[in-house]
RNA sequence: GGGGGAGUGUCCCGAGUGGCAAAGGGGGCGGACUGUAAAUCCGCUGGCUUACGCCUUCGUAGGUUCGAGUCCUACCUCCCCCA
């Protein structure tokens, strides 16, 4: 399938993981002959990783898997720069609280998909304000900032972008790239790591680490980075009305994110299937000669298979369950997100206004008004037609529940407790 | 330090130079059609209100005016040119 003979490098590009990688060759010679260490920087910059950032980790499932040490690298240390790689804006800055808060968030993730520990294959976990914290100023210009050319740097996208559009950067952020590629040269010293992959926009900031540590006298290190993971039309994936699809369940139910990938298009389906799930390739090419309505079968498989490896299979089943129930048998399922409100407040009857926005199908009582007008609000699979009609006790389905939807696919119960 | 330009609906881009809840896109949400898809078509896209209407919104703070996104003053931020 692929040319490349090392396990590591055909399964990435078997499944649609390479982007670009420096020095192919000598990359694959290397994979092939012993066990390399690489690793992928997460900076803080929310309280819960997203879809989006699903694919670099697993770059690094994939890393362990071939007999290969992964570092996952918090960027503890460099989220109080704050990256300036594809971003029109200076980015907020965050206090330290805020970051460190985001951290714990994160990390918790990474011990879904990789093994940790201190056997030679088991991953490591890294914070990059445990050296960059530290670092004095006037050294780290002497000994690292004399091998950064400005000329070159501004010869970056990161950098040009900000510069062609008018847009400020400012002196802090400029310094991220080097701090990065610093952060390469250290995990070299401290863990032998020779490799450092990302997605396609940290392919400027993993080459600067790379001819660092060619100044500085590391081996030889190479870059790896996977495409951005967009949907077939171009947009970048994970962003829904509700937010960003976020990995921690806390933020999006294991349900919704299901949900989110049972919608994928048709198009994005096998590509999905290669990147985010772990099924082996001659079961997602079976998949893949599926046709028009039939490809419904390999979303599911997709939602199931990915929603397993970050929330377990049991969760993924269950949500399986729930939307097999309402949306192909029509049924009531108990498993729908749920909101819980005081028996007392049907008494008087309860708005379907106030209903919706407590239940956060919408946003205020303008919106479920306008969503009225438009037909897609209803009550018990009926639709509304009255804003003012209100909700009492008589509603109550013989569940015990009043079934609130918006448009075909968003439903929360109602339970009175 | 001097001169010139810019900041618009808190998702984004962008028209607007005295009557504006503010054109037009994109995105998003809803409806129709379908397969919980795509494409297409239609509607909606500041808050409160049954409604008349009220309130908040065009970088920030003042001012002129019956009335200010629009004019004036100061300030903030960014860009360009000169020193």
């Amino acid at each position: 399938m692929s040319a490349y003979k090392s396990e590591l490098l055909d399964v990435l590009a078997s499944r649609g993981f390479i982007h670009q990688v420096s020095e192919p060759e000598a990359l694959d010679a290397l994979a092939r002959s012993s066990k390399i260490t690489a690793y992928i920087g997460f900076d803080c910059t929310a309280p819960s990783l997203h879809i989006g950032n699903l694919m670099v980790i697993m770059l690094l499932y994939w890393l362990q898997q071939t007999g290969h040490r992964p570092i996952a690298l918090m960027g503890g240390g460099t989220t109080r720069v704050g990256d300036p790689s594809g971003k029109d804006e200076t980015r907020r800055i965050l206090t330290d609280q805020i970051i460190n808060e985001n951290l714990r968030g994160i990390r918790a993730v990474f011990a879904k998909f990789l093994k940790f520990g201190e056997g030679p294959g088991d991953a490591v976990m890294a914070n990059n304000a445990d050296w960059l914290n530290s670092l004095n100023y006037i050294d780290f210009l002497r000994d690292v900032g004399r091998h950064f050319s400005i000329n070159r740097m501004l010869s970056f996208d990161s950098v040009k972008t900000r510069l062609d559009r008018e847009q400020e950067l400012s002196f802090l952020e400029f310094n991220y790239m080097i701090l990065q590629a610093y952060d390469f040269v250290e995990l070299n010293k401290r863990y032998g790591c020779v490799l450092q992959m990302g997605a396609s926009d940290q392919w400027g900031n993993i080459v600067s680490g790379i001819d660092l540590g060619r100044r500085m006298g590391t081996p030889q290190l190479y870059a790896l980075t996977c495409p951005l993971l967009t949907t077939s039309s171009g947009a970048k994936m994970g962003k829904t009305a509700a937010g960003a699809v976020w990995l921690n369940a806390d933020m999006v139910s294991p349900y919704d994110y299901w949900q989110y990938l049972r919608n994928t298009d048709d198009a994005d389906v096998v590509r999905l299937l290669k990147l985010l799930t772990v099924m082996p390739l001659d079961e997602i090419g079976r998949l893949a000669a599926l046709k028009g309505q039939d490809i419904n079968e390999a979303k599911k498989i997709l939602a199931t298979e990915a929603t397993a490896m970050i929330h377990g299979r049991a969760a993924a089943d269950a949500a399986a369950e729930t939307a097999r129930r309402t949306f192909e048998e029509g049924a009531l399922a108990q498993t729908l997100p749920t909101i819980e409100i005081a028996r007392t407040e049907l008494d008087p009857g309860l708005s379907v206004l106030a209903a919706f926005v407590k239940a956060g199908l919408v946003t205020s009582n303008g919106d479920a008004r306008r969503q009225i007008k438009g037909g897609g609000i209803r009550v018990n699979d009926v639709a509304v037609t009255d804003e003012k009609m209100a909700l009492t006790q008589s509603q109550l389905t013989p569940e015990g529940v009043i079934k609130l939807s918006l448009g075909r696919k968003r439903h929360v119960l109602l339970k009175p407790v």
